[in-house]
DNA sequence: AATGTCTTGTGCGATTATCGCACGAATTGT
DNA sequence: ACAATTCGTGCGATAATCGCACAAGACATT
């Protein structure tokens, strides 16, 4: 189903089989954790052949392995994903910081970066009670125009960039609530911009409400500080502006960390 | 520096450029994360065309950013780690047991799997105090045979496995109590598997200690729960079986969601 | 239970993407 | 400023890849 021939093939130094191997590997995903060789070549579009090459060579490098006719990923995947969170210090450095915040207002803390027209979770920082709630971890996505970490992201990118996310982000309608007019969805990004915070209502989860906020390095690196919680909780005028003060004062720190 | 020949090269039917390519993606981690072309090819042992090539695809699905001339991995990696991390039900239901079970003890947990000759970290629960102290994260490395996560994995393993682990995993002279005599190893990793903990004493880090607990799923999936903390903390004989009886119990309730 | 149908696994030749050389450009050191 | 080195990239020969076709297995149906 992943349209291959479709991109710009423009460039003409790039290397199918590589690109190929890559789509495979992408297809393990949440829901489909465990699959069979011609699964994985129904939802990739590629000859089983190849397919069963990719495979093997996933398995002969350990990233997959083979239980009788199943194939799924072991944990040496992360090892690929370590280079990026150690080489940035997420773990080491930010997930203690964010920590130290959530624990003093007693809210979950998530940072996310803009993956093409998504929003990924790069670290999190949870709380002990209220544990498995709006359980995201580190590398789900969520849509960047309906949610307050991924508007926050908008808010903060380079305003070229953050036109095309409006114009070309996916927009769906998760629940009753959510936004589905770009034009409108520009205005709260400016608004997010102005004040320095985004707050969305249940417009991606029911009755979940998130405040974040925008997160610049110097180098003009953009990330984003976010809060889900009980919307009913953050109607208190005092507890969202807690929060919005501590994501504040985290994203300072973040910052000039990254 | 990767020797590649050398594979067995009996299986004929893997891609080579496939391979070629993660090795590449493989070489951004800790402590090389902004690459360019050149480093790439010495550091891979490919040719600088080659490289060039694979890098490119990389760029192109959006897995690597070029700025200027230097190369470096972007958030879309941690994808491809979320779907494992999501399959496995790590961070959504794993990590709040584990901080739920550290803030009972105020000790950081972490969870672990074998990946080759190494333990990966696929989960951790911080403590908010005592922050930065011995950071590992998420995909994080550490030898098999000197540490007690590792240890506690080798126990856990398959009898066939863990001899072979105890044969051939890697030991280096980390501290100067570092165990290196296998026979020895061997011996430590009988008495984790017979009293059900392991304990190591400032063998991979000097002044830091670590207990952990083997853990096994029915469907023999193979993990382990371990904590690390100055070495005077768990000479504290009541603290030690704080720790492990919290590990234990935590165990049990991880072998279920396995 | 047996047969037919569908699905899955894999060998093999033609084709095409890949490999590595060589040249031009850029950069660094002196 | 010049020279020596390092880096980036086009192009043809070659070897790896692609996809077809066949065999083996699973499944459902009669």
């Amino acid at each position: 189903m992943t349209g291959f021939g479709g991109e710009n093939l423009s460039e003409r130094d790039i290397s199918l089989t590589f690109a190929k191997g890559l789509t495979v590997l992408k297809v393990f995903d949440s829901e489909r954790s465990h699959l069979t060789l011609p699964q994985i070549a129904k939802e990739t579009g590629l000859d089983r052949a190849i397919v069963r090459r990719l495979v093997l060579t996933l398995v002969h490098l350990g990233y997959v392995q083979q239980q009788d006719r199943v194939f799924s990923l072991t944990p040496r995947i992360l090892v690929l994903a370590g280079g990026f969170l150690q080489a940035r210090r997420f773990g080491r450095t930010i997930e203690p910081l964010l920590r130290s915040f959530s624990g003093q207002i007693s809210e979950s803390i998530s940072m996310a970066m803009i993956d093409g027209h998504d929003a990924v979770y790069v670290a999190h920082a949870g709380v002990d009670t209220r544990s498995v709630s709006i359980g995201f971890t580190v590398g789900s996505r969520a849509p960047l125009l309906q949610t307050a970490i991924g508007r926050a992201l908008v808010a903060a990118a380079p305003p070229e960039v953050a036109a095309q996310m409006i114009a070309h982000a996916s927009l769906r309608r998760f629940t009753e609530l959510s936004m589905l007019d770009r034009g409108e969805i520009a205005l709260a990004i400016a608004e997010t911009k102005a004040r320095g915070y985004a707050h969305v209502d249940g417009e991606f989860e029911a009755g979940v409400a998130a405040v974040a906020v925008p997160v610049r390095s110097e180098a003009g690196e953009v990330a984003s500080l976010g809060i889900s919680c009980n919307r009913e909780l953050l109607r208190d005028e005092a507890h969202l502006r807690q929060c919005v003060d501590a994501l504040r004062e985290c994203g300072k720190v973040v910052a000039s960390l990254l």
